[in-house]
DNA sequence: GAAGCTTCTGGAATCGATTACATCGATGTG
DNA sequence: CACATCGATGTAATCGATTCCAGAAGCTTC
């Protein structure tokens, strides 16, 4: 692969000549570019990013440390991500931790060892002393959706306190009184704040939230089926199950439908997290949706402030309460076309 | 940030003596590398991964660029080439091309840009003159799922022709004779091939698949809720909608249900690529499932192998039929898990 | 016509690693 | 004892860019 050395041989000049026609440095004569750009494109060159970086110090890239990419919450995440992140001049590195500690920290050191000007994260657990070290030395870092309390980073996500109320309000209307959750991973953000809201919201109406009916999930569909199949088993099983993910929900409606079990009829269903099958499936779910789009264009912007020198900045949206067909009550019409519609930017 | 340097110093040795202990080279004495490998512990050095690949000339990278991340086909296939090449000692950077040329061509280009040791690509078009260069140009190149004919480079695919002819042969049974598909893009070749499999497969039952029954889709949902809008404003609308992907599917059940249509009774629905959600969604859909991790997982050991110099081999899988209830028949047993199940690895 | 300014250009240092080559002391061999 | 061999180490070149510095050429200005 043709090299500046090659550029500069083909142009008749110097290497220092090819460099500033590349980077668009105004003391370059006429000719000069002429001759530069003319050799560039006859050798097809490329500048090495490998050696730019090496050179600058700077790699233009992001790096985007997700807890799951099969989950479509953050599937759309790392789309936004990208494409927010194009728009500025950034590439983007994904690393999927599939919920596991040990491989969060395999991406987080390999992105660090190709020196990314930046990291967002959505932690998996409390953080391993790699992840705080490097936010301590000041590698720009943004957390996203979860974070860890305590670290002096900007923290972009959804508050769904509100929307977590607006669902018990709908759940309580509808009479039911027995409300179980499946939570996530406690040393997530997400984790022990969706628990925290719903127990806070039930109390409102004098529901007490027992342990019984708190299970322990992982985020993954795997768990919401075991959790659930606790549930049925107990003498008196919850009128609602409330997964804090997608991948729960659907486990849990693996669960209910291997017994033969229907929704809403013998038990409702809502979860955190809404995705566009839940429009199509049966029945359709009701679901706390967040701005994922938006989270994913403001952790952008808010990690490429902090690189360039400005300061970034913590942003919080609220996540709005979806109704469906779930939980019992017959769903209001839905605009037809809204859940799947997509950004085409 | 430490560098090698820096640990030189620290442990009174050269650099060129440090290189060798993170190198494992044989000829370094016990008491260099105790000394060495304390520094690297003091000091916390992390080897800069862009200098060692300017100087090696290898990047230890897999550029893996993809139509579409939303699509849980393409996600699922990215996050197994992830994880077989990380068990390979490969990190892989995704580029989603949204299914648009340019985007393609970007992604395509800024790799090449960072020098990945290898491509893996499924096309969303003909191939632009920059991926076409490249590969001429020898940068090891597989292509996955979807391939540009003509094209010297390894294509690791799954044939879904028997596939689609034991849908055929399943709607025809259940007595639909008026079969309409939502085509991909011709470009592509799972866009042409699928819509040549299906009018093969009627044309052995002697049914013919006329123009009107042949959309164009772009393997978007969008694309596939605006096809079945016109089929359903045919005089004579078809008795079963055949969707070449899964978003698509689901374009076509927003657009049935859109005019109050029920599926199966007042139209059939099947698809292309199996999800987990498609057990849950009313009804639950039949579809052509891919061994999309097989897929994924064989294109890089195509694809390493030929990075480092071993013979790389195209491979093909067999895809297959997965009935449910959305064409008309109540499903057979399904055993319950197995469309959530995910491979823990 | 000399001095002082621009404008353009090239030489060379530099980033952080790897590695060919040279060196040096110790050991083995005839 | 002289010489070859071997293991351990350091020096310096190198990868492909960027950028500081110095110098050449062309203009102004007095």
């Amino acid at each position: 692969m043709a090299s500046i050395k090659d550029v500069a041989a083909e142009a008749g000049v110097s290497v220092a000549t090819v460099s500033r026609v590349l980077n668009e440095h105004p003391s370059v004569s006429a000719d000069a570019r002429t001759r530069v750009l003319a050799a560039v494109e006859a050798l097809g060159y490329r500048p090495n990013a490998v050696a730019r970086s090496l050179r600058t110090d700077q790699t233009h890239t992001l790096g985007l440390v997700i807890s799951d990419v099969l989950n479509p919450y953050f599937t759309e995440l790392a789309r936004s991500v990208e494409e927010e992140a194009r728009a500025l001049g950034y590439s983007v590195i994904i690393g999927n931790a599939d919920e596991r500690p040990d491989l969060q920290d395999h991406h987080v050191r390999t992105l660090l060892d190709r020196r990314i000007d930046g990291l967002l994260v959505s932690p998996t657990d409390g953080g391993s002393p790699l992840m705080l070290d490097a936010a301590r030395a000041g590698t720009p870092m943004v957390f996203v959706d979860r974070w860890i309390p305590g670290v002096d980073v900007p923290v972009v996500r959804a508050d769904g306190r509100e929307a977590v109320r607006d669902l018990v309000a709908h759940l309580h209307r509808l009479g039911h009184r027995r409300l179980a959750i499946i939570a996530g991973p406690a040393a997530t953000t997400t984790g022990s704040e969706r628990v925290e809201a719903f127990r806070e919201a039930m109390a409102e109406y004098g529901i007490p939230l027992p342990d019984a009916y708190t299970g322990q999930g992982d985020f993954q569909a795997e768990s919401g089926r075991r959790v659930t199949e606790g549930f049925l088993d107990l003498p008196e099983p919850p009128e609602v199950v409330f997964a804090a993910d997608n991948l729960m929900a659907l486990g849990a409606l693996d669960a209910i439908r291997a017994r033969g079990l229907r929704v809403p009829d013998d038990i409702a269903l809502a979860a955190f997290d809404d995705i566009p099958w839940f429009v199509h499936t049966d029945p359709p779910i009701t679901a706390i949706a967040q701005p994922t789009g938006e989270l994913g264009r403001a952790a952008v912007r808010a990690l490429v402030d902090r690189i360039e020198g400005r300061p970034p900045a913590s942003v919080t949206f609220a996540a709005r309460l979806v109704v469906r067909r779930s939980c019992g009550e017959p769903a209001p019409q839905e605009p037809s076309p809204s859940p799947v519609q997509r950004s085409t930017s």
